[in-house]
DNA sequence: GCTACCGTAACAGGATCAGTTACATTAAAC
DNA sequence: GTTTAATGTAACTGATCCTGTTACGGTAGC
């Protein structure tokens, strides 16, 4: 099960985002905090902004901004405006095979009822959350 | 996010085993109702071994079974058996900057926690339950 | 010893992803 | 209006993972 890293990423981006909120950050800055290239950057701001978690402005001095508040963003908004693929896939069974032709009608409800479990974890953790806890940590680590 | 069928193809394997208690599936057999190739089967078969699941017998007419009772191989033990990766990946921030330096510690524990949540579904339903309700649905199907 | 299995190595093809370069477009700043 | 600093997007590469396949040595019943 080889995930993809676009969930973090975008979770640093919005937090980043956050930090800086009021101003707008270029692809280009955020890189450099994320620590990838600005492309990457722009690609997931782009499902982002699909999703409505972000606004952009184009042109000279443009940049993004969050456009909603982050106690209004949960994880799993986060989650699904960059992973689309489902958590588990199906085989092709022999149909014709009499536990072939059942088994997919089997597993989906299962497949579903642990993807939910794992969504509604997602469900209940705001940006402002982690961002906070981010803050904190930030803190913690000065004073060592 | 892209699962292998690993998982599901465990646990086909594992139901057939169910069904065809007290004799020995090759994995040919095997192949046959998965819809793969017997080569795929045995790959399976070995981590399923690994984990204590199932025991194969080499040589002529060999083949494999169910290592314990379906009551008790929860679809979580075939899960871990066969799927190694963690369901969450990593950036790699730049550690230098404030963000960079915390946001994986901040992430670690609900990564966690939203793992656990599915897997706990997984911990709660048996080979067992499986296997019942695919039987069921066989017979539902025979009567259309 | 033959036969029918197994385990495993090796390779090919496909998919996804991260990183990168390149380029046309956009809008503020001057 | 030109310059400038951003954007979005396409295209390509290299890496990784997975599935399918062939091949071959090992094993155990008959």
């Amino acid at each position: 099960m080889t995930a993809s890293s676009r969930f973090p990423v975008a979770t640093h981006i919005l937090v980043a985002l956050h930090w800086n909120e009021g101003t707008l950050l270029s692809s280009e800055q955020l890189a450099g905090t994320v620590n990838t290239n600005p492309v990457v950057i722009r690609r997931v701001l782009g499902k982002l902004r699909e999703a409505g978690l972000v606004t952009t402005l184009s042109g000279a001095h443009g940049g993004s901004q969050l456009a909603r508040r982050p106690s209004e963003i949960t994880l799993l908004a986060v989650y699904q405006a960059v992973e689309e693929a489902s958590l588990f896939r199906f085989h092709c069974p022999d149909a014709t095979c009499a536990l072939g032709g059942v088994i997919e009608q089997t597993l989906m409800p299962i497949y579903a009822q642990a993807e939910e479990a794992m969504e509604h974890i997602l469900a209940g953790i705001t940006l402002e959350q982690v961002s906070q806890d981010a803050r904190v940590r930030t803190g913690l680590k000065m004073e060592t």
